[in-house]
DNA sequence: AATATTTTTTAGGTTAATCTAAAAATGTAT
DNA sequence: ATACATTTTTAGATTAACCTAAAAAATATT
């Protein structure tokens, strides 16, 4: 049985490798766990030692097919409480991330098995992100930022890049959610910010970095 | 911040002086905490030190206001999540306990309260037990063992004493379930045990165990 | 290529929760 | 009340996860 703390290291390499690097360095993953090169050391021996990981001395950790299945099912858990949170609950997007921290450890296959069903299967989390089904297999992935539509094109936003907390209620107080329908007006060559139209009505102005994190379809 | 374990020995010294004991002893709590002696001892030590607990060497412990506050909103967490996991996620009473177990340790004041919003408020979990109010107040309880009913008596079957999955199977089998009317037709001198009549319809025989373990009201 | 810088690992310590074995206190029985 | 038995505590280890400081390896710079 995995602990906590292995869970989220094995969640941090996962997520380490899925935004580039190949191998992930013992700095970076400190970095991502909040804590120290020495540690992450001590923890990459342990998870090496159970075949969760693949390390060299020196060389960084690549995630093993072992481990990226049980990356997989954290995730999986992360997400689906997430739906739950929001979606049953009434949480705001902006607050159920913490949360689900904690719930995402609890230890029950049958537990997630009727969860999901209760939530009906949900394919994607209230950030936009897919959720794996039982096997660690995700629902068809496109999107791209909305820093990549050309003037006058029109894209579904479908998720977030950044969900932290500030970015989300940022999203809340624009009146941009996911599902919304987004035509680029005009875009701002000096700073890269542009003009948009949310569902055909109100426009708004969003800075390049806005536009870096809105994921469309 | 209390740990997982801290919150354990709380539940189990309240639980422990629930039931009968003043002061609460190291070898009770040893086998309700499945571990040994010595290590309770440590760990009185430093609930004592934390006001939690009010601890005198070989003396037992009493819990304290502040210790009794944090066990009952543990057992609050426990049951609504009991209550969540039969009427929502429809799992059935015997499996419930040690999924509780775990998410009895969450932290999220708010989850729970939008989580006991959601069960619309239950007073009583899926085996009758009650559960605490944000305050730690619990609501009346009035409820005897159905050993205590005369013969041609009647009592609603309210709560189980013993909630054991084996237990609660059995009852499944046979029939019992909370909220069931039960008259005591005939109560056989021999062994104690008893014929009774569910709900007006089905005539069973239980023993004097399974009598002593149905609480009535 | 030699030196300097950065990254990573090792060595040795800390804290929480556990353990075993031995000592001390308490309780029981003659 | 003394002797025996039980309970509890202390002493000293262990494991997981962390830490700091120093050493070693890898990388970058001149």
């Amino acid at each position: 049985m995995l602990s906590f703390t292995e869970e989220n290291y094995l969640k941090a390499i996962y997520h380490i490798s899925e935004s580039g690097a190949n191998d992930v360095s013992t700095n970076a993953l400190a970095e991502e766990m909040k804590t120290k090169a020495a540690s992450v050391t001590d923890m990459l021996k342990k998870l090496s030692q159970k075949d969760l990981v693949e390390y060299k001395k020196y060389k960084g950790v690549k995630i093993s097919k072992l481990g990226e299945a049980v990356a997989l099912q954290v995730i999986r858990k992360h997400r689906l409480w997430e739906v739950f949170l929001v979606e049953r609950l009434q949480f705001n997007w902006d607050e159920v991330h913490d949360i689900a921290e904690q719930l995402e450890h609890i230890k029950s296959p049958l537990l997630i098995k009727k969860l999901d069903a209760y939530l009906e299967h949900p394919k994607y989390d209230p950030h936009g992100d897919p959720i794996p089904d039982e096997n660690g297999q995700f629902g068809p992935i496109s999107r791209t930022p909305l820093a990549e539509l050309q003037t006058n094109s029109t894209g579904k936003f479908v998720a977030v890049k950044d969900s932290s907390s500030p970015f989300l209620q940022y999203l809340d107080k624009v009146g941009l959610y996911i599902g919304a329908t987004i035509l680029v007006l005009e875009i701002i060559e000096f700073d890269g910010s542009r003009e948009i139209e949310v569902d055909g009505q109100n426009k708004i102005f969003v800075s390049q970095q806005v536009a870096n994190n809105l994921l469309i379809h």
